[in-house]
DNA sequence: GCTTGCTTACTGACCAGTCAGTCATTAGTA
DNA sequence: TACTAATGACTGACTGGTCAGTAAGCAAGC
């Protein structure tokens, strides 16, 4: 299963790359098995060390798992900010940011960290507050804003502005977990999913002037 | 944090009984815990027996937990079921379905067993089908249903026949992960959301010459 | 007094975390 | 340039603790 580096090369001494590649490795691990099941041993093989180079590396299995959430996260930030600021209609910003979504989130192994919070976000309460202060929060104000500014210049209907962003996200969560966990049984064709999410919501959003 | 049995009543003999406590307390300590870090001992002491008793009554950790989900499910079969066969206009039966999902799994101790899906779903591959095939496909079914009478009778807009239902209920699972993960950090008001998703959703289906 | 529901003490597998030792690499020396 | 000493990144066998599953015996009820 895993992509052992031959014997030959392990001894190298590579203090930089070490620390990524192991990230890489126990987010796969992570993924599959869930925290309590993921043994390092194995993140061990699949980075191509030893488990004891995962300590120098790290503190201990927890604050890897931490870790392996907050780095799959990180590059998501500037994206989730750039989101906000640009410039067009509140429809036309909309329909991007949930392009991104789908194309960042929805179809990249960045899908995992959802699941893996839902599962054992319980059991990391710190790591479960850092990713709805860093992740969720942002999120939805980002939103808020864009649905504010398209109320204000009557594309949408004000009382959208009492809509929580939750339902409005709602289906790309959705798609996430369908892709997990029941995909196998019914295949979710991406694009025309994204589709019915983006028709519903701007059904929803629009004033009645403007609804076609 | 349990309620253990006083050591006298330990010892009675309650065949009948201990299934099903054994159950309930299982799926408090799993739903809390996840399965992995969940251990059968504390199962035994909230369920007021020893460890051993569960093992007279299931084969292992792994069969009590697929019996877990398989119990908690089972009582709501009827009331998909039930949902479908009802008379009235298409948005009406659409608004009690959704009200019967909020009361029945996102109000309830319900709303448990989709973290726990979610979470495990990965390493029990049967439980997920049993759960796809028996929950989500059949709500499913009976949701498009109710779209195509919808549709058929002119309520609805003809191009929902082949929006998913997967969005269309969405905001319900987005609303057991809030409850579940980040509720104490900013609190969701149920009553509120539940009118987002559905008004969401009705300016969604319903055709323009209804639409108000 | 015999059946059986239940308990308790036990076993063996498993794994996070440790640490003494190894060896690739580099700095120092001639 | 060549040889050597020192460094520290890396290894893997080991430990201590945990816990699923077992089995022998105890007592409740007929």
């Amino acid at each position: 299963m895993a992509n052992p580096r031959p014997k030959m090369e392990r001894r190298l001494r590579r203090k930089d790359a070490r620390p990524h590649e192991i990230l890489k490795a126990a987010l796969d691990v992570f993924a599959t098995h869930g925290y309590e099941a993921t043994r390092l041993e194995d993140v061990a093989e699949r980075a191509g060390v030893s488990k004891g180079t995962i300590y120098l590396y790290f503190d201990s299995k927890e604050e890897l798992f931490a870790e392996v959430v907050r780095q799959a996260i990180l590059p998501h930030f500037e994206t989730m900010e750039a989101l906000a600021v640009q410039s067009g209609s509140a429809e036309a910003i909309l329909r991007q940011q949930l392009r991104t979504i789908y194309s960042k989130l929805v179809s990249t192994e960045v899908r995992y960290i959802p699941r893996l919070i839902i599962g054992e976000g319980n059991r990391f309460p710190e790591l479960t507050e850092f990713y709805f202060r860093e992740i969720i929060s942002r999120c939805h104000q980002t939103l808020q804003a864009v649905i504010r500014r398209g109320v204000e210049s009557g594309e949408f209907r004000a009382s959208a502005l009492h809509w929580q962003p939750q339902a409005i996200l709602s289906p790309a969560l959705s798609a996430v977990i369908w892709l997990l966990l029941f995909d196998r049984f019914a295949p979710l064709d991406l694009e025309s999913y994204f589709n019915t999410h983006v028709e519903l919501l701007m059904y929803g959003l629009k004033a009645d002037s403007a609804g076609r």
